[in-house]
DNA sequence: GCTTGACTTCAACATAAGTTGAAGGCCGAG
DNA sequence: CTCGGCCTTCAACTTATGTTGAAGTCAAGC
């Protein structure tokens, strides 16, 4: 009988091919499977294999740091994606990142709107409150 | 006669000063002068004195920091600010910011909707490309 | 005019997000 | 079955964004 679990067919990608596909160094995508982002599953001789959705899910991590989500926020989003998703999966995964960066914009356009409209612009009497920004 | 440049009457407040009204470290304070954000003069002792808009610049960065924009980027929104800005002047600054933050979420909406659309979602024959993130 | 608290600079530390290089191991083409 | 290229880990380095602490200076109240 076979002890060690088999890796799934479709796990076929080193990481060059990954990096490559991604437009990233290899050197990153190693950096991404320490944090979560993508998972590998190991050859015999403990060589990395990954599927299709890692570079998919590098290329989407890479637009979403742009609207100042951090790798680890990024993360805890993926880590809802079930193995081998479906369309559903990621329309969800999708609507949550950008509901995020929409939510951030939002607060910077309704701190400039507040300043702007309190016309007093920077005076030092307060009644502006700077937006929380709860990272937690 | 007077050799040395007076101090501007309006700067009269402290890193302290401005640290506690923008809501940050001391040390921030001077990292963001160093960097750029904010300006100060100096007494003749040499302590910095700042006007008003610091804590304004700060309290406005933090936000913009939030949408991915770095400290560079946003000094380099700060520097088309003249002294003593004019509503019309933070109009423009606002302007500026929230129009970088919406171009980065629709970079994101635009990568995610292409992605979702395309119905291969992350299969690897790579006709959806990656946003060009230019920095610079 | 002294004390005390805030100021100064500078260097070291911390975390995030990676990159680079060394020392060695895996693997597929010939 | 060997060779070259890609793989492995690990530690050190880099840049961005700050914080912390040491050593010394300034300034405001008593």
């Amino acid at each position: 009988m076979s002890i060690a679990a088999q890796i799934p067919a479709r796990f076929t990608l080193t990481v060059k091919d990954v990096a490559t596909e991604a437009g990233v160094a290899p050197s990153a995508v190693r950096f991404y499977e320490q944090h979560g982002l993508i998972t590998a599953h190991r050859t015999a001789g403990d060589q990395r294999r990954f599927d299709d959705s890692a570079a998919c899910r590098i290329k989407v991590a890479k637009v979403a740091q742009r609207v100042g989500l951090t790798v680890r926020e990024i993360a805890d989003v993926f880590v809802t994606l079930p193995d081998d998703p479906e369309p559903q999966d990621w329309q969800r995964v999708a609507a949550v990142l950008i509901d995020e960066a929409e939510a951030r914009t939002a607060a910077l356009q309704a701190y400039l709107g507040e300043m702007l409209s309190g016309g007093r612009l920077c005076e030092i009497d307060d009644r502006i409150e700077v937006p929380n920004q709860g990272r937690g």
